[in-house]
RNA sequence: GGAGGGCUGACCGAGUGGCCGAAGGUGCUCGCCUGCUAAGCGAGUAGGGGGUUAUUAGCCUCCUCGAGGGUUCAAAUCCCUCGCCCUCCGCCA
């Protein structure tokens, strides 16, 4: 949720919201009525003053004199009665149109769309398309049956079996040990959430048609762990020295990947469901900038140990997502298409989802609302992608890289 | 599955229709006192929204006693729905 007085007042603040895409119209919409809802919330509140004074008064008049003031407190009661259901409309007006502002980008954002991002900087070799890309690969190994899993599950689900789920395994493991010496808290978060859950991480009503629903119990299966991490700290005043709050997610992810149709559909690069470790952190508002960085140098740490080479993109403002003031893009060379593609990202999401979690620090000087940030560890499926290409060998042998070894039990696999 | 009890401020805990945003205690903050040991005395100590003044303060006001709804001039207190916790019985492992 954005912040309505500073939308109001000032005009910067405003400029930077319309940086990103925003619905023509829509701001001048929320503010006239937000001016509506608050003159007559104003109104309400004065009527309100009154007929509580009246029922007090009531209380300590005698008991004969309490008739007459007890039907002049009710014509007020009436009054007010009347009155209500205009201000709840208008509040839930406002809501409604609140709800769908995005968070202002930050001045270090770049301009522009898709294709605006700033390459920040270009770590590591780029080598030779493998003999395979990771499909065929994959296939080819035993390792990833994407044709069984349409039988079972429809396009974009995919069997993974072999000596890729010891892989996928040990990736987590040695994330999660690499994020819990790091002062992570681990965390299995609920993979189904309410729609409250998600309308406060940040993802409704703007991500809805991406989510998958179970209307029957009226539970939204999360698309990362992030939005059950954000959930955790839901209406707590923390004290200082509880922060930063560092979680380490691990779940399942389930996206439904609208709109995708035709785009990525070889192999598991873009698939309905796959593992994520999830960096998720809570911190005072004047520490938000460091920790964005401090993510970012984890995420650049695991790729570097991982032996990927990769480049930083800082997203441009009309590609940021609803919820971030900034994002990070770690794009990982995949030699099959000779390019760099997204694995991981890192986002600084300021108040914006705190302020709907109501996720607060007590401070010297009273409480204020916390900084939530997020990032990728490991996307386990995608990293897989790149590992079966990078780590394939001519002869179709496949390589673990070294840090993983000692997790997943082996170091290399013969070709089949 | 059956029966019962509970959910109050940072924490413990009182409170069954008005004088309760809420006794008392603990903790914390400030001041005083005391040559000693987890001592004594006093004062203060919730959050959020709106307005106003105009700003690192004050003032007015509304909302919040698990959540949501209802009854009433008036609800922590009565009624309904939901969530969570606990105890006992049953059942399954």
């Amino acid at each position: 949720m954005i912040d309505l007085r500073r939308l109001r007042d000032e005009p910067e603040y405003r400029k930077a919201i319309e940086r990103k895409r925003v619905v023509s119209g829509l701001i001048d919409e929320l503010l006239s009525a937000d001016d509506e809802r608050r003159g007559l919330e104003a109104q309400v509140e004065q009527l309100r003053a009154r007929q509580n004074a009246a029922s007090k008064e009531i209380g300590r008049v005698p008991k004969e004199e309490r008739p007459a003031k007890i039907a002049a407190a009710s014509e007020l009661k009436d009054e007010l009665t009347a009155l209500t259901p205009d201000l709840e409309r208008l509040e839930s007006t406002v809501r409604a149109l609140a709800l769908q502002v995005p968070n202002p980008a930050d001045p270090t954002v770049p301009d522009g769309g898709e294709d605006d991002g700033e390459v920040l900087r270009v770590v590591g070799e780029t080598p030779q398309a493998p003999p395979h890309d990771h499909a065929e690969y994959g296939e080819r190994m035993g390792w990833i049956d994407t044709a069984r899993g349409a039988e079972a599950s429809g396009s974009r689900f995919a069997y993974l079996a072999r000596e890729a789920v010891m892989l996928e395994l040990g990736l987590v493991q040695w994330v999660m040990s690499k994020l819990v010496a790091d002062g992570f808290v681990p965390v299995v978060p609920p993979v189904l959430v309410r729609e409250r859950t998600m309308e406060e991480a940040g993802f409704f009503p703007t991500d809805r048609n991406q989510v998958y629903s179970l209307p029957e119990d009226e539970l939204f299966l999360v698309g990362t762990s992030e939005v059950p991490l954000s959930a955790l700290h839901r209406g707590e005043i923390l004290p200082a020295a509880d922060l930063p709050a560092r979680y380490a997610g691990f779940s399942t992810c389930f996206r439904r990947e609208a709109g995708t149709y035709g785009k990525d559909t070889r192999g598991i690069f873009r698939v309905h469901q796959f593992d994520k470790v999830e960096m998720f952190a809570f911190v005072p508002p004047e520490d938000s900038d460091d920790e964005h960085l401090r993510i970012l140098a984890m995420e650049e740490s695991i790729l570097t140990a991982l032996g990927l080479p990769y480049r930083v993109v800082n997203i441009a403002a009309g590609d940021l997502g609803n919820a971030a003031a900034a994002k990070f893009d770690l794009e990982v060379w995949l030699p099959s298409e000779g390019r760099y593609r997204e694995l991981t990202s890192a986002s600084n999401y300021r108040d914006y989802s705190a302020r709907r979690l109501g996720t607060r620090v007590r401070t010297d000087h009273g409480t204020e609302l916390v900084h939530t940030l997020n990032g990728t560890a490991c996307a386990v499926g995608r990293t897989l992608v790149f590992l079966f290409e990078h780590g394939q060998q001519p002869d179709g042998t496949f390589v673990v890289p070294e840090v993983l070894r000692a997790f997943v039990g082996f170091a290399e696999v013969p070709p089949r």
